[in-house]
This record gives structure tokens, C-alpha cells and sequence, in this order.
RNA sequence: GGGUCAUUAGCUCAGUUGGUUUAGAGCGCUGCCUUGACAGGGCAGAGGUCACUGGUUCGAGUCCAGUAUGACCCA
């Protein structure tokens, strides 16, 4: 006993738990006759740190994992990282940047040289942080989005949709990101309503003395002006058909234009057209054929062709044009407007609209199969609203932009030839096509390879193929896909999710994964989501150094239904940490307790023991269901309520020996299984402290580990004892409540008294034995006429009376009854309505209708008996 | 602008084909409790006309329509 502390310190035990489970082997998998449970990790980037929403998301992982192989499958869940093109690259080139090198002096050898050194070094320390919080994955089998095999796939995969037409090049309005200098797809564009400023400028019409007012956020592209365009209908302009405007500034002459796009309502009913720079205005200048001046660099600063302001960053140009504007008696107003800006999800860059040459995936035909196997649940969301936005992104999928302008990624295996592109495998191979069209004696040193990366999307929407190898071999791929589940952020469900569904049908002609479950995010106590910008996420070593791994899953998980937002609160840890120290001691209660080998058992802890045996046996079936609904934070709910409630406050106090008094040994065995139980069903959501208490319980043979222990099943619920001690615990909860109102002490034994009917609870001795030591009584009697000096209670609508010998005051007593009466009679009367109602009791069904019935005749009862209190207390 | 979802106790949320004693949990709050597992604790308590208005039904927190407020997604 003494050699277990008073609070229970996780630091002592998790890290040895989990070298132990290491060592073990027990994190491993391979193929055998054993169902396989699958999982793999949405690959968190190479650069990443643990923040919330992976502990989150890794520790639902864990849980179905372990929960799996407590069930007896194979499980296997496969850990890797992203390799994050673009936020990635961009760290490299900030280190690089600290120590005077610029990425534009290396080669692209010697960068990549580079980057590869910074991943050795620092990218994967979040693999090492997800052991802290005890994810059980396979770490043989990491896998990196840029090793070998994945690479390989990866290329593969491009030839391959190159080959079947589903791939091409084409020239078109994208999204730049001018801090990475890459382009990006439209999912990585991230957009939001931010306030910026409506420039109101004059445009003087050509050859008068007349101007038009047009409204525009973006002043500093002016001097790419190629147009300005009004409603066809409008008859504010009808007056300057066939006028040429003076666009300011730079001066050029240049047409006004009618078109349909333009909305009469918004501003005056005017807009300057900068083809090169809005993908409408890009639209509008294709319809009237009009000139495309790009003004800008691809770092977001001013080119020649501005004139102006050339060098300065668009957000300075800005700035200066608008004061330019007011100087030359251009500018009407400036006014603060709410518009929706797009920023690249990565570098959080204001993302500008440019024009140019890139790689596209044809996905119509990708997104068939995929939508279907979503609507049809032959794969399952949950929470399944996501259905609905899946099924919105399918049916209007845009083609997918998959080239990046960096070097940090998979380069395209395109090559060029004068104007000829081949696409293979290696180069070997487009050299060999080359020759064939152009003849033999083209040499290696004319095929140019594509200078571009592919979309980092690209390579991980392969993840679950390539998790198993898929493209070089056939047997383990064959054992563990499609993976059981997939566990991610409803934030990616198209980045990746979507992706990932078509790239199975497109391989394997198979899904990916059976069912999927959308964690929510994690927000923080405003609701904000949580980020590194807002500082607002907890650091989460530290919470898992302060509240142990198991308290923070616990705190993770306790709010968090499939889907819904999670509010964080370091509470919640708290609570779980709490937990822990509940369970711990009441390892040391049990623990503490001397065996008298030769007593024998009493019959009220037998009794006890079918009682507590009968509400796991409930709790097991419920928490099975739940876990079948991926309501795993009922799951934790129904465990902590079961092991602090029933376990703890009621079957331990009802067994427990009275003080220097032994226990039986089959009292303690019944109390031992109970506990492993708990362990076993509380190991997937707690691993460490549940390993811990296991073997503290008995000696262990090599092997006889909780974490591979068989999870209980349910057997028999007796209903009848459920119910019975329900009841005996109201009447224990009423006396130790008079005690409380009373100022009785909690422990002054008193005597209850039922008054005899045709059913009291107490004729079951065991069921009085109980009572009494749980509401330290001296003795409960049914007798024919209750005594004086006391209270008179209600349960279940036996009356009862503890006898005390406190001064009562009628005054009080008649209060409380009267209450009680209140309530009671109120209840009746709802009751009575609604039986009264003829079309109730015709159309009801007939259970319905007897539940009823027997709630009035137990309501009319209370009342009587209410009343008979009432009375006496009057005499 | 199109769509999705939400609105239940002070806070965060359950309430699972409409009926299970006039709504449950956790946290918080209030009162009482210090030798025997646990103050990271024990016992008990207070607190809600289920956003609003109509409708369907014998019966609505639950279904339908509208309104209000909020959140998110897409354009």
C-alpha cells in the first residue's frame, strides 16, 4: 500500500509503456488469417509540430486501432509524413535566407541538396511527438510522400492518367501565390470577407470635357487598363457608344466597352477591364478582343509595363496611386467595403489572378465513380451531411491545376522538344519516343525535363495504395485495402478526401477506405479556430507534460462528437487527469485490503457482485453500439460515469470491509475481474494508466497484457436487479438528503422504518443489509404503524420514516410535503388529460396507453400518500 | 447570390424511426462534510415556458412551413 502514491503520476509510467509495447512487438503488422483492420494517417506535413486538431484526429485513430485489436484483428495503422511542397520550400529558403545564401545563387541540385538535410534533421519530429500521446502505429512501415516507392507511384500515376487522355497543358487565368511564387489549385485558395478600401476614380471620356466613375479595390492595376465596360442597356452611357476613355495615370486612350457581365446596381454602374489581372475582366477582354498588359512580376511587385511605380510591391503601389489619384483631382472617395479576398492556404498571401501555362487533370470522368460510391453509401461519411458538400464539390468539379513552380516535390515527367512534349516514366524512355518521331540523332541534352513540381494533393491522394505499395506489389495491398476507415478534417475533404476516393476507383477499381469520420475542428473558447497566426493553440507536450497523455485524450474526446466543433478547454484535461486519479485510487483501496482466505462470502456482495456484473454487461452493449456510430464521446461519457458512479461510489462502497475489517477472496476476485474489465474497455481512450492499473491488479504471465487482452463481451442483463438497486439507491440518496436538511451527522446510525404492503424492497435481506451500510443505518423494519419523531419519506411509493430525535418543526415538514404534493398532483394532472382524451386511448397503441395508466395509478398513489402525511402532521 | 447546419440549464453539449413518470450529462454554482482509497475528494441541492410564430398529430424538444439570430461551405 505504501508503495503506491496518493496521486497517480503519469510521467512514471507512460514512457515505459510505451517501450514496453514497442518492445513487444505489438505495434506491428503483417499479413495473416486474421481479419485486418486498416488505417493510415492523413500524413501530417514534414514541417509540422502536434497541435490540436492532430491530437484530435491521432488519438481517434488510436482509439479504433487499439479497439481493433482488442477485438482480435490484425491491426495496422501506417504512419507517415507530407512532404509539403510549398510550406516546406518555403522554410528551407527562410533558413537559407538567415544564413545569406539566396535560393536564386543555388542550383537546383544544390537546393534540393538543401532541403533534404533540413527534412533529415527536423521534418518527421512530429511522428516522435504522436508516441507521447501513445499512438499505436506500425513505425515500420513509415512512409514519406517523397521516398522511393511513393515517388515512384507518383510518376507512375501521371504517365499513366497522361497515357489514358486525362491529363493536359493549357493557358489559362490562375491563382498566384506571389510570396511561394507558385501557382495554386482553387483549394488552396482560402476565402474571406476582409475590409478593404472602394477607390471611386474618374476616367475622363476622350474628346470631352465629361468623365465616367468607376469603383475598384485594386487602384494599382489601372495601368493595366485595357477597357472600360458598362451595361449594354444602361442609358447613363448610352451617350459614349463608340468614345474612347483616358485611363489615368499612365494617360492611355483606350475604348469603353457593353457588356451583359456588367451589374448596373453596383457603384455607378461602371468597370475598368484589367484583362491580365481578374478572371472576369480576362472573359470580357476575350469577347471584345481587347489588350492584355500584365503589370506585374511574379513576386506581386510593378514590371516596366506599369510605367509607374516600378519595382514597388502592389500593396505599396497601392498606397502611392491613391494619393497620385487625390493630388490629380481624380480620386471622388475612398470608402471602407467588406469583399471576400482570397489568400493562399499556405503562405497566407493575398492570391493575384495571372495568366499562364500549366497542368490540368480532366476530372469529369475521375469524379463519376467517386460520387457515386459516396451517395450510394458504398462509402460511408459520418457525420453524413458531409454527403451533401461532397456531392456539391462532384457535380460542379473544376479541372484540377497540378503544376507548382518549385523545386521541392515530385518534377513532372514531362520533356520537351521543340514544341513536342513526351511523357515517361524516365527520361530513357521519352528520349526513346523523341527518336522515333524526329529520328535517331537527338540527343539526351535537346529533351528538356518540365521545370515544375506536381501539387503535393497529387502524391498523398495515392496514400492509400501507396501505403501498401500498390504500384510495385500486389500481396500486402491485396490483405489491407480498402482501409477500414479514414479519420481527417472536414476542412480537406476536397484537398484530399475526394481525391483520394477517385484515385482508388481510377488504380484499383476499388474505394480506398469504407468508411470515413470528420473530426471537428478545434476552437478555441471564442470559437476562433485554432492557429498558429492567433497563438491561440495550447502547446501540446505541455498539456500532455501537465494532465499525462490519458488525461489530455480523455479532454480531446469527452466534447467531441463526430464532426462538431470542439471547444477546447484546458478543463477538459483537467477532468481527464482527475479521472486518472479516481481509478488510481481506487487501485489503492483495493490494494489496501487484507484477504481472510478462510471467510466466506457474504450473500449481500454476491448480490452486489450480479449487480455491478449486470450494469457493465449494459454498458458494454451500449458503448458497442456507440462505437458502431462513431460516438465516441458517448463511449467516454458512458465509461467515466460508469467507473466514478457505479464502480466507485456504489459497488465498492457496498462491498468495501469495514475499517482493519478483511475482505473475502471471492469478493476481491469479483472486484478484480470487474476492474480488468474496465481496464480493457477503457484502454482504447486511456492506454497508459489502464496497461498501468492491469498489472497492478494480479501477477501477469509474459504476454498478459491489457493492451492485447479480449474485449469483454456483453452477457446477460438481469433487469429485475438493475431496477432494485435503482430503488434502493433513491431511498439511500432521500435519507442521507433528510440528514442533509436535518444537520444529522452523515454517519449517526439511525433506524428506518417501511410501512408493510404487499411489496416492500427491504423483504430481500440482501437489499436491507445494503441499505444499511450505505446510508449507515442501524436497521430498516417493515412494520404495520410508523413511529413518532422523525421524517416521513417517499420512494417508489413505499412510505418510509427515519426516525430521529432532532426537534422537527411542523412548519418546515408541512412545506416540503406540501411541495412534494404540488408536483405530484400537477403530474396527475397531465396524466389524467391525456387519458381522459377519447382519441388517445383509441389511438394510441396499447402499451402507450397501460405506460400511461400505470403512471396515474402510481401518481394518484403519491398523492394519497402525500395527504395521509399531511393529515397526520396536523393531528 | 447558391447551399448546409445550428438555436435545449450560467457554459459546452446529448436527446438515436414522435410516446419510457411535466427534459438529461459534464463543467460551473450553492450548502454541508477533514482521522481509514481519493479535496485532483465525499454527500446533497438549485437551475430550462427546448429561439419565435403557425401547422400536422390522440400526442411535438423530436415532423412540416415561415420568421429571427448565428456558424460554415461554395461562387
Amino acid at each position: 500500500m505504501s508503495k503506491i502514491t496518493t496521486r497517480y503520476n503519469p510521467k512514471d509510467v507512460e514512457d515505459r509503456w510505451y517501450a514496453y509495447w514497442e518492445d513487444r512487438g505489438y505495434f506491428y503488422s503483417e499479413p495473416d488469417d486474421r481479419e485486418a483492420y486498416s488505417i493510415v494517417i492523413p500524413p501530417p506535413n514534414v514541417t509540422g509540430i502536434l497541435h490540436m486538431g492532430h491530437m484530435l484526429n491521432n488519438t481517434v485513430q488510436d482509439i479504433l486501432i487499439r479497439k481493433a485489436r482488442l477485438d482480435g484483428k490484425n491491426a495496422c495503422w501506417v504512419p507517415g509524413t507530407d512532404h509539403a511542397s510549398i510550406a516546406t520550400e518555403a522554410k528551407v529558403v527562410r533558413m537559407l535566407r538567415e544564413q545569406g545564401i539566396k535560393k536564386s545563387d543555388l542550383t537546383r541540385e544544390e537546393f534540393l541538396d538543401y532541403a533534404w538535410a533540413w527534412k533529415e534533421k527536423y521534418g518527421g519530429l512530429i511522428l516522435q511527438q504522436l508516441r507521447k500521446l501513445g499512438a499505436s502505429c506500425d513505425w515500420q512501415r513509415t512512409a514519406f510522400t517523397m521516398d522511393e516507392s511513393r515517388s515512384s507511384a507518383v510518376i507512375q500515376a501521371f504517365v499513366d492518367l497522361y497515357n489514358k487522355g486525362k491529363l493536359y497543358r493549357d493557358y489559362r487565368m490562375v491563382n498566384w501565390d506571389p510570396q511561394g511564387q507558385t501557382v495554386l489549385s482553387n483549394e488552396e485558395v482560402i476565402h474571406n470577407e476582409e475590409t478593404t478600401q472602394l477607390c471611386h476614380v474618374r476616367y475622363q471620356v476622350e474628346g470631352t470635357d465629361e468623365y465616367i466613375v468607376i469603383a475598384t479595390t485594386r487602384p494599382e492595376t489601372i495601368m493595366g487598363d485595357s477597357a472600360v465596360a458598362v451595361h449594354p442597356v444602361d442609358p447613363r452611357y448610352e451617350r459614349y457608344r463608340g468614345k474612347n476613355i483616358i485611363v489615368p495615370i499612365v494617360h492611355r486612350i483606350v475604348p469603353i466597352v457593353y457588356d451583359d457581365y456588367v451589374d448596373r446596381e453596383f457603384g455607378t454602374g461602371a468597370l475598368k477591364i484589367t484583362p491580365a489581372h481578374d478572371p472576369n475582366d480576362y472573359e470580357i477582354g476575350k469577347r471584345h478582343d481587347l489588350e492584355t498588359i500584365n503589370i506585374l512580376n511574379p513576386d506581386g511587385t510593378l514590371n516596366a509595363n506599369a510605367k509607374v511605380y516600378i519595382g514597388e510591391d502592389r500593396e505599396i503601389a497601392r498606397k502611392k496611386i491613391i494619393k497620385d489619384l487625390e493630388a490629380s483631382g481624380q480620386l471622388v472617395k475612398v470608402e471602407d467595403y467588406l469583399h471576400s479576398v482570397g489568400r493562399s492556404e499556405r503562405t497566407q498571401a493575398v492570391v493575384e489572378p495571372r495568366l499562364s501555362l500549366q497542368w490540368y487533370v480532366d476530372m469529369k470522368s475521375l469524379a463519376e465513380p467517386a460520387l457515386k460510391a459516396v451517395m450510394t453509401d458504398e462509402i460511408e461519411f459520418f457525420p453524413k451531411q458531409q454527403k451533401n458538400t461532397y456531392r456539391h464539390w462532384m457535380t460542379n468539379i473544376r479541372d484540377w491545376c497540378i503544376s507548382r513552380q518549385l523545386w521541392w516535390g515530385h518534377r513532372i515527367p514531362a520533356y520537351y522538344f521543340k514544341d513536342d512534349v513526351y511523357v515517361a516514366v524516365t527520361k530513357d524512355e521519352a528520349l526513346e519516343e523523341a527518336r522515333r518521331k524526329h529520328g535517331a540523332d537527338i540527343s539526351a541534352d535537346q529533351l528538356t525535363q518540365d521545370d515544375d513540381v506536381l501539387d503535393t494533393w497529387f502524391s498523398s491522394w495515392l496514400w492509400p495504395i501507396t501505403c501498401f505499395n500498390g504500384f510495385e506489389s500486389r500481396r500486402e495491398l491485396e490483405y489491407y485495402y480498402p482501409t477500414s476507415i479514414l479519420v481527417t478534417g472536414w476542412d480537406i475533404i476536397f484537398l484530399w478526401v475526394a481525391r483520394m476516393v477517385m484515385a482508388g476507383y481510377e488504380w484499383e477499381g476499388v474505394k480506398p477506405f469504407h468508411q470515413v469520420y470528420f473530426t471537428g475542428m478545434v476552437r478555441d473558447q471564442q470559437r476562433r479556430k485554432m492557429s498558429k497566426s492567433l497563438g491561440n493553440s495550447p502547446d501540446a507536450l505541455k498539456l500532455i507534460a501537465d494532465f499525462g497523455a490519458d488525461g489530455v485524450r480523455f479532454g480531446v474526446l469527452s466534447s467531441s462528437p463526430a464532426g462538431g466543433d470542439l471547444l477546447f478547454d484546458e478543463k477538459l484535461c483537467e477532468q481527464g487527469r482527475n479521472f486518472c486519479n479516481k481509478m488510481w485510487n481506487a487501485l489503492r483501496l483495493i490494494k489496501g485490503w487484507d484477504v481472510a482466505t478462510t471467510s466466506a462470502q457474504p450473500q449481500e456482495a454476491v448480490y452486489a457482485a450480479q449487480w455491478i456484473n449486470s450494469k457493465l454487461n449494459q454498458l458494454i452493449h451500449e458503448t458497442n453500439k456507440d462505437y458502431e456510430d462513431y460516438r465516441l464521446s458517448d463511449v467516454t461519457m458512458k465509461l467515466y460515469s460508469f467507473v466514478w458512479n457505479d464502480f466507485c461510489s456504489w459497488y465498492l462502497e457496498m462491498i468495501k470491509p469495514a475499517y482493519r475489517a478483511s475482505i473475502d477472496p471471492e469478493t476481491l476476485e469479483d472486484v478484480v475481474r470487474v476492474f480488468e474489465k474496465i481496464c480493457s474497455l477503457l484502454h482504447p481512450l486511456m492506454p497508459f494508466i489502464t496497461e498501468e492499473i492491469w498489472h497492478h491488479l494480479r501477477d501477469r504471465l509474459e504476454g498478459d497484457d491489457c493492451m492485447v487482452s479480449q474485449y469483454p463481451q456483453s452477457k446477460t442483463i438481469d433487469h429485475t436487479i438493475l431496477q432494485k438497486v435503482e430503488s434502493l439507491k433513491h431511498i439511500v440518496s432521500t435519507v442521507r438528503e433528510t440528514r442533509n436538511a436535518k444537520q444529522l451527522k452523515p454517519k449517526e446510525p439511525l433506524n428506518l422504518y417501511v410501512e408493510a404492503a404487499p411489496y416492500n424492497l427491504v423483504k430481500n435481506d440482501h437489499l436491507a443489509i445494503l441499505m444499511c451500510k450505505m446510508a449507515f443505518l442501524d436497521s430498516v423494519k417493515i412494520v404495520t404503524s410508523l413511529p413518532e419523531n422523525g421524517s416521513s419519506l417517499l420512494s417508489d411509493n413505499e412510505k418510509y420514516f427515519l426516525q430521529y430525535d432532532v426537534h422537527v418543526n411542523p412548519e418546515e415538514e408541512k412545506n416540503r410535503i406540501e411541495n412534494d404534493l404540488k408536483y405530484a398532483r400537477g403530474f396527475v394532472d397531465s396524466v389524467s388529460k391525456k387519458l381522459s382524451n377519447e382519441r388517445f386511448v383509441n389511438n394510441a397503441p396499447v402499451d402507450v396507453v397501460n405506460r400511461e395508466k400505470k403512471k396515474l395509478a402510481d401518481g394518484l398513489d403519491r398523492v394519497r400518500i402525500l395527504e395521509e402525511n399531511l393529515k397526520k402532521l396536523a393531528k
